[in-house]
DNA sequence: CATAATTGAGTTGTGCACAACTGAATTGCC
DNA sequence: GGCAATTCAGTTGTGCACAACTCAATTATG
């Protein structure tokens, strides 16, 4: 016997495009970084720059393999990145003297400038979401669970 | 007067990278296209690849456009897309006798063989999420309401 | 009916993501 | 101390996304 709720995730219905919880989350996805895109613009940052860039500007320096870390990126993704950034004059990279391994990213004077003409932008999105602060908090929360889940997965 | 909601938002606090929904969006959707991989590998897909199958699966033949309304891509993503499903032998792309702009896509026996292998997966992609069926659903809806909101902003 | 505007698909160029790999530096282990 | 295993950053190659563009076909308009 099936449950109405199975029904969902089994079944011929569950390839229905318009029931996959992934499928939201890939187009919410990219419709928040359309949506940021005219803002950043306006700092000359993409989205994935401006996420190393908050990370920087809670702690500096970080080496690649910290904000990796953080943004659950490879060096394959940030090594280019940090060099358009540091191209951009927002970042410095340099070699760790105690380990030659790392490279150093800090923050350059214009990137840590930066950082009051990005202040507004959480908020404008958030204006922009159209949803309650409490929904928006629970939604985090529930994306975190996910993502940890699905992580744990594989 | 600030109240402790409108903190989150506003303010210094707002610029810290875990505060950020939309990265806990572009997370978890990176996450669940991970979490796809594996399977998706087992059928020759890529997750885009999987979507323009699904929505071939509820009815086709469609053409680029319809396809391109369905996803939220456009031809400049969907074109060599396509060019690599037909080059697997999974649709074949056809121009249309009555609108010579319009090109058909069709699925081929292979491709529409191609649904029964797939008809798991999005039962196994629940269970990975770790979440309720009640969960899902309101995150799909809440994810929906989103999307729609940050497309309405620009 | 002629032509201007629009539509549809495709191409080109840029920037992620990510797998697979390289090579140098460090750590672990005997 | 010596060497194997690991770590770290970077490169290469593939496949999205998306802007900006081209070109042909169709529709709208005077």
């Amino acid at each position: 016997m099936t449950t109405p709720e199975e029904a969902r995730t089994a079944g011929p219905e569950a390839l229905r495009l318009n029931r996959q919880v992934c499928f939201a989350m890939y187009s919410a996805s990219r419709a928040a970084t359309a949506a940021y895109r005219p803002m950043l613009e306006e700092l000359g940052l993409t989205y994935p720059q401006y996420l190393a860039m908050l990370v920087l500007w809670e702690a500096e320096p970080r080496s690649v393999r910290e904000l990796g870390e953080e943004l659950g990126l490879d060096s394959g993704t940030l090594s280019p990145l940090l060099k358009r950034l540091e191209a951009l004059g927002l970042v410095q990279r340099r070699r760790s003297a105690e380990d030659e391994r790392r490279v150093e990213v800090f923050l350059t004077d214009a990137g840590a400038a930066l950082r009051a003409r990005a202040s507004g932008i959480p908020q404008r999105l958030a204006d922009a979401a159209g949803l309650t602060a409490a929904e928006l908090d629970q939604l985090r929360d529930t994306l975190g669970r996910l993502a940890n889940a699905l992580h744990a997965s594989h």
